[in-house]
DNA sequence: ATCCCGAGGG
DNA sequence: CCCTCTGGAT
């Protein structure tokens, strides 16, 4: 049986963590809340780099959800090609442009469930929109968030990406969400990446003071 | 559990 | 070469 933290441990964990990146932001680039929901759509399984990479010219041929949603699905693929697992990204873009346009009247719905219904919109993708675009408290388990999660034993080997979301809604009070969230995903990609698996995941931890 | 998938790093 | 990257649908 593995053995997990208290919520005192991991509070502490987690402050260390936020203690690195005090000032982290979310670095995929957007203009409106519409594009910023393609960027976010673009993102499952790249990188941010990538994506911003493609991006300017999409933003610039794609300004609204209607001419995305009256694009030719070769087109929307040539754009994204170079981002992976462009096939099922360029259909779930056109379809949710289609459904923002005629559905939503153009506008980004505020709410989990909602976003939830657009196609190739899980909880990660809804809950980066909520955060990102309306300010709204979430935390986005993408593999960084899991992967620390799961190291420091803040949550079980096994726990569900939305496991892992609760538990650490639990731990912090709705103010610091958005916050340490960030903090996660810039010391998952930069300080403790996947391949450090085999070191002690608190030697990349400030000391206590 | 499997599929989608190109780019970058080691 | 192999692994990983802010996943989601089937």
């Amino acid at each position: 049986m593995e053995k997990l933290l208290s919520d005192e441990e991991a509070r502490l964990v987690l402050k260390r963590i936020l203690s690195l990146y005090p000032d982290a932001k979310g670095e995929l680039h957007w203009d409106t809340k519409f594009h910023l929901l393609c960027a976010v759509l673009m993102s499952a399984q790249t990188t941010d780099k990538m994506v911003n990479k493609t991006t300017p010219k999409f933003f610039n041929d794609y300004p609204d959800s209607a001419s995305l949603a009256q694009a030719n699905i070769r087109d929307i693929e040539a754009h994204i090609r170079t981002i992976g697992l462009y096939r099922t990204k360029a259909k779930h873009l056109k379809e949710t442009a289609q459904i923002i346009t005629d559905k939503f009247n153009g506008e980004i719905p505020q709410d989990k469930k909602t976003l939830m219904t657009l196609p190739g919109v899980g909880e990660k993708t809804a809950n980066v929109v909520l955060a990102e675009g309306f300010k709204i408290p979430a935390i986005a388990v993408d593999t960084h968030v899991s992967r620390i999660s799961k190291r420091f034993k803040i949550v079980g080997e096994k726990a569900t990406p939305h496991e892992v979301e609760q538990r650490l809604e639990e731990l912090l009070p709705k103010e610091e969400w958005i916050r340490t969230h960030h903090a996660m995903i810039l010391f998952g990609r930069y300080t403790m990446p996947a391949r450090t698996k085999d070191q002690d995941p608190y030697s990349f931890l400030p000391p206590l003071k």
